[in-house]
DNA sequence: ATTTTTGTCAGGGAAACCCCTAATGACTCC
DNA sequence: GGAGTCATTAGGGGTTTCCCTGACAAAAAT
């Protein structure tokens, strides 16, 4: 048969216990290991290796976060779904960075941990849905800046290249305006921003939104 | 007494049903108005004063997410949540960027449902979990591409600092070397990426992670 | 052992950039 | 209706930066 498997990673028992039983409820994986610190999760990982590991953060010795990371370097192939009470911004982005597939909190209910290890297992992301927030800033708090930005729209869009890293000529091309226009532009956005080096610029352009990765 | 007010704007008869009924189970809020296009949404909004709106996104005239935009433009403390069948990256993002502070799909079970509009009228966003996946891409998928990228080490650093827009001579000043220096790995590194204008270069590093905005 | 890559530097000309000045239209404020 | 502010558009002249062509030694690859 070919029933996923799965190994947990906790060293709260009584938590354990149930997590355990919760899981043993549903026939579509089997539970092959439990341990109890990160050192053991990275030990056995190879062992036993399942498909998915419930790893929680808070453990003895190295933490979730760095067995994780760990784990994913040697065997990319487990998903690793992150179990923990810590709703904090900086623990999530640590377990995406370390290579974690999902994030859950402890005071989820049944179905949504079940839901979670299914998602996951599917080769999706689960993440408990009002830790996402973190995950879009810069999507939704792009209008408080404005108020404060005391820069006007031709200078902000003039800005948008700078730190794009166009030229002048460039920029002017895009905009259909001479260069000395884009100049001018720019040395009234340094000029506002009492900001004369470029990085600066880029930096600033950045913290407004102006550019963004996500396009 | 202070009960929030939801109203609902969906133009599938047979769905509004149910989750009208399923709303009316829990005593937290009440269902102040029913709307079955956009435009009566964004009429409506005014008058009933709702807390939260429950929003489609195909409906009749404008969808949900012009809807969503102009709602927010005029009442930005009526939170919207969005319910909707599409699952794709674009419709979320539109979603968020029009002002929704949630996105649920309508395959979600009765408890997950509730649970958003709980969630959202906290003040939180809730986004259906394997839906955020799409926005943290950049946190996961950085090493993948570091295997082709040939630069030396040292070329990655300078190039780091010229996409932040640092000049040549910030830049030697950094690394403690000559200008010259700088600009001989700036220009081998053109030559590499056959890349020659700056944005270009720019534009790399941040697919390459060399320069992050998450900090 | 020889070729390639890497890190370091220079000179000269071209291009980009910065500072100062300024005209025009739009807008507000008496 | 004028006076002032601001946004947008430019030009001249000087300065800095950038690009191209070389160069050489150390390290790495072959």
């Amino acid at each position: 048969m070919d029933k996923p498997k799965i190994m947990l990673a906790d060293d709260h028992g009584v938590l354990l216990s149930g997590i355990q039983l919760l899981l043993s409820k549903v026939d579509e994986w089997e539970i092959v290991g439990i341990v109890s610190s990160g050192e053991e999760a990275v030990e056995n990982a190879s062992l036993w290796d399942p498909d998915l590991i419930l790893m929680d953060i808070s453990m003895p010795g190295i933490g979730g976060i760095e067995a994780t990371r760990q784990i994913k370097e040697k065997f990319p192939h487990i998903k690793i779904l992150m179990l923990t009470m810590f709703s904090e911004e900086d623990y999530l982005k640590k377990a995406l960075k370390a290579g974690a597939s999902g994030y859950v909190l402890k005071k989820a209910v049944d179905t949504e941990l079940i839901s979670a290890v299914r998602t996951v297992l599917q080769g999706e992301t689960y993440i408990y849905p009002t830790m996402s927030s973190f995950l879009f800033k810069g999507f939704t708090e792009e209008k408080k800046d404005k108020d404060e930005c005391p820069l006007s729209a031709r200078e902000k869009e003039v800005l948008k290249y700078v730190a794009l890293g166009f030229t002048y000529q460039e920029i002017a091309d895009e905009l259909f305006v001479s260069v000395k226009t884009v100049e001018t532009h720019k040395a009234r956005i340094s000029d506002k921003l009492n900001m004369k080096k470029r990085s600066e610029l880029v930096r600033y352009a950045v913290s407004q939104g102006l550019i963004s990765i996500n396009e």
